[in-house]
DNA sequence: CGGTATCCGTGCGGATACTG
DNA sequence: CAGTATCCGCACGGATACCG
């Protein structure tokens, strides 16, 4: 009952408020879409060039994968080397670091692998149940 | 190099494609702030009714709740109790398959509390490099 | 209390045009 | 090619009001 990974519970004026602040930003910065991908993209791939991660990480925006691989660049989970040649070539690949985090991710990966089709199927469940019939709706459970 | 996590290159016309297209949606929503949030809360606190997941999910506005509970009731990952009282009191609590995913959203969280002043010094060293210099930033390497 | 419905601002993110 | 700058739509999400 007590894993104790993260309690937003006490943030008034705690002393371990700007500590968990912080930790809870890099979450949020780490629970996003483009992000997720990118460092997916560059884990399986190792080092690419823009163009070519553009192409992988299917359907983001020249703007999008700009502005997430300067967020990499910035935590250090990503360097970034620029040809001085032209036209321009950039090659990004993954730090010690973003290796480290991504082992994290295809850990979550594997999970959806293992589980994807159960929760299809409480989707179609869910969906199917759901008449929308709204006041007291069948899936209520009385319990006392 | 060849960690195998996820490809989204091959999306064109694949057989494949439709189970990679939800294992990406799958991704996609639990890649959310709130329910990760939430998922959280209810690991670390167990069973709890609407109102206090509302304190302890820290800035989370009742819409948003409702609706990341909705998702996450949907996919199987949490039950909802609705006790036949009024006023009325609704219990939230994980499913054993939100429970496995727990798990790994903990391992995420483990790894940010061991890497986050890491990146907190890497976040600093990138903002104080940045002076706008924008053309051939100090950061660029030249390579061959 | 635990919602749903409605209104509404804003910021995310796409499309386009331009530069080194 | 790899960006940056600009414009802009729209969906996300907050605030408010109301209901069972």
């Amino acid at each position: 009952m007590e894993t104790n990974c993260y309690d937003g519970a006490y943030a008034h004026d705690n002393p371990q408020k700007k500590t968990d602040d912080l930790a809870r930003n890099i979450i949020e910065q780490i629970a996003d879409k483009w992000t997720i991908l990118v460092i997916d993209a560059l884990g399986t791939h190792g080092e690419m060039r823009f163009s070519r991660l553009r192409e992988v990480v299917e359907g983001v925006s020249q703007k999008m994968l700009t502005k997430t691989l300067r967020q990499l660049e910035r935590d250090g989970l990503v360097t970034r080397y620029v040809h001085p040649v032209i036209p321009p070539r950039v090659d990004y690949q993954l730090t010690p670091l973003g290796r480290s985090l991504l082992d994290k991710i295809c850990g979550i990966w594997d999970w959806v692998e293992v589980h994807m089709s159960e929760m299809e199927l409480a989707r179609r469940e869910f969906d199917h149940g759901e008449k929308r019939v709204d006041h007291l709706r069948p899936r209520d459970v009385p319990i006392a």
